[in-house]
DNA sequence: CCCAATTATGACCGATCAGTCAAGAACAAA
DNA sequence: TTTGTTCTTGACTGATCGGTCATAATTGGG
């Protein structure tokens, strides 16, 4: 016995309710927004993926997912590892920017400004990417200051520190007070710097 | 005629609801906590600083002018220009830290990601908020490579710039996956960097 | 063709939301 | 003491919140 088929794709309704929640953070996201959102109803929507904390849950590891994966090929097709340092830090730019006229941001950085120290779940979460993301960041400086491409005055962990402190700060600027253009001006000032 | 005195000081209400607005965010931070902040009722809020929105404004300018009251403090008793920019951005951690279990961060920062895209009047406030620290920091900077404290390298804009970012994602940090200490390490490493 | 299984839909739920208001309380001036 | 004014209080409002559920619709297997 098989029931009633789905009548939309999950993965793009999952992307959908990602978007909604990226560009107006949890709290303001209402079940409308996401059924509008979506073009789902609720009975759907819950029966699906659970309730809103669930559903925002799984639409950020959606998005970690799908950055990491970026950044991951992005590294591999790298002709050197500092080229592939910059290139990930511009596109997580380009990411951040939003479309139109509407500024997004990182949603990583979002979720964790808006709930990491109020819920669990989402501390858990971006615990383990910052983790992930820093650990692959971590070997390609390394990498590159093996090369020389890169100063050794600094420890790797650091100069990952700084990278990804600063690209967080990044993205909370593109919420409003910085243009993407300064944005990959004070990109690459920060990587000189840290040369 | 003058009627009945209010029973509370309005400087310490408005303090209380600032930081149950710092802690928790617009969006979840309903009246019913402000109410238990501020130990007044609904009522007595509207009437002395009208609604929600309202009253978040005014916490937030309050926290904004104690910030650059503060940051201005630092400049002018710091021995040298390059002296107190370290102090402004350590004093920021420490601000950022939070009390006890509950990590903050900047309320600016908190409230640049979770309205400045969406709330017109709170971007036009940290807009104006950003020019003034911008323009302090810009004089201090320009003032300690003047006194050849700092490489005359970059622009004063730009280091102004990579500061303002870089302490912008220590707080957003801050929110939960680095500690004081290692933010004040971080700010250390940023600052030799800038060198 | 009917039945089991699954999905889609919208009416419905209690709780909570921000916000209002009338009545009582506390004061100063008259 | 009366009166005018302001503040306090809690009950009240309509709207919206997230969430449920019975019913209808749609499929494949028996």
């Amino acid at each position: 016995m098989v029931g009633r088929p789905r009548e939309f794709d999950p993965e793009k309704v999952l992307d959908a309710a990602m978007h909604a929640f990226w560009t107006k953070g949890y709290e303001a996201t209402s079940l409308t927004d996401l059924m509008s959102a979506t073009g789902l109803h609720k009975g759907s929507l819950y029966q699906a993926f659970g309730d809103k904390h669930e559903l925002f849950v799984q639409a950020l590891k959606r998005y970690l997912d799908d950055m990491r994966r970026q950044k991951n090929g992005i590294l591999k097709n790298a002709a050197t590892p500092l080229e592939g340092i910059h290139a990930v830090g511009h596109a997580m730019v380009e990411m951040a920017d939003g479309d139109s006229n509407c500024p997004k941001g990182c949603m990583a950085v979002n979720a964790l400004v808006e709930l990491a120290p109020h819920d669990e779940e989402v501390e858990r979460i971006m615990e383990d990417h910052i983790n992930r993301m820093r650990a692959s960041m971590e070997q390609a400086i390394s990498a590159a200051q093996e090369m020389g491409q890169l100063s050794k005055s600094r420890s790797p962990e650091v100069t990952t520190s700084l990278m990804m402190t600063f690209l967080a700060g990044l993205a909370a600027s593109l919420k409003s007070s910085v243009t993407k253009d300064q944005a990959h001006q004070l990109l690459d000032a920060q990587f000189e710097a840290l040369l």
